[in-house]
DNA sequence: TACGTCATGTAAGTCGTTACATGATTGG
DNA sequence: CCAATCATGTAACGACTTACATGACGTA
């Protein structure tokens, strides 16, 4: 799905400028499934508002930046909702680290070692986003979506842990501190 | 990864055409996490030719197109090893069916049931074929990265029949016989 | 004062796909 | 004989990323 479309999807459940939206499809509860920067959602919001399926309103509020307000039309529901008729195009994975990985017995041992033990704690930090999701969302379809996400990751880190563990047994496990280097959260707000 | 990194992979393993290399990136064993086609992988092995991390030998038997096998260089193993020890680059899943979800209380109910299908079916099509591909593999990294993706996919599979249910309930299930209408090879013509 | 965040946008460039062009062979 | 498979390649196009340009405000 193109950009445009992703616009006009995110539009379609609340008024959004162009920054909120590229923060939700990087870093929100839609970045486990899509990606978009600056350089596509700008140009495909211009786009959509000469098409009339989006317009804008100027907020120019004291003490913050000038902001453009995205709303999605009638118009543009109507194109939403013919959009969502087409049969959605194939899922796409893709995995440099498993690339890494079919060459794992030409590395130096550690260096895959290092790999696993980051892939396992990027991964558990994004269940544990996605899960804190699912719990403050009662959006249905999106908790269908979230849940999804959990299936795959919860999945990926028992693999990974269970395969970690031959790796182990191979040699001793030197340069592998940065467990906790990113969990510093414990000053959420102070 | 990019296409030329992708192909000095493959051709790691063994002497190859471009043809194959496509194959393997597109039905085989690495196309669970990789994808490419005709029109980026010649640009790529001329490119890998001129740069001699790649040569190729010119084969023309009888009764077959002549083709061009490609071998990966000792300068181009060099390559690899020196891209396999940079850091990977995230993993990258983009689901337009995710997206599609989103929206499943905007659709007719029987619309949302008959994604649901196609997904379970194509996801156990895909399952099979990586389950089969794990048994009739001995090279143990492609077995991590088999496993990898029949750990995903058998998650994905799972949830989505646990989800099924829920949506069973709600109404009769009419339209959803294409199990077997692709497989079509009957073609009665005058 | 300097950095981080909010906020918008453009231009150049990368990367890859689709569709086309070509042609031989095999099997039903 | 027709379709599928094997086989190579190019050109046009599309989609997105990166880096740049701009600027105001809050805060440390």
């Amino acid at each position: 799905m193109n950009v445009r479309t992703l616009c006009l999807g995110i539009l379609s459940f609340s008024d959004m400028t162009g920054y909120d939206i590229r923060k939700m499809a990087f870093e929100g509860s839609f970045s486990h499934f899509c990606e978009a920067s600056y350089g596509s959602i700008y140009p495909a919001l211009s786009q959509l508002t000469n098409e009339e399926l989006v317009t804008y309103r100027d907020e120019v509020s004291e003490g913050k930046p000038a902001r453009k307000i995205y709303s999605i039309t009638e118009k543009g529901r109507a194109v939403l909702l013919h959009i969502l008729h087409e049969q959605p195009g194939p899922d796409r994975f893709k995995s440099e680290f498993l690339f890494y990985s079919l060459f794992y017995d030409k590395m130096p041992p550690s260096q895959f070692r290092n790999l696993l033990n980051k892939k396992i704690s990027d991964i558990s930090e994004k269940l544990e986003g996605l899960k804190g999701a699912l719990d403050c969302c009662d959006h249905e379809p999106s908790h269908f979506a979230i849940g999804y996400g959990v299936a795959i990751n919860t999945a990926v880190l028992d693999y990974l842990k269970t395969q970690v563990e031959k790796f182990d047994g191979e040699a001793e496990t030197p340069p592998c501190p940065p467990k906790d280097t990113f969990k510093e959260t414990s000053h959420e707000r102070s």
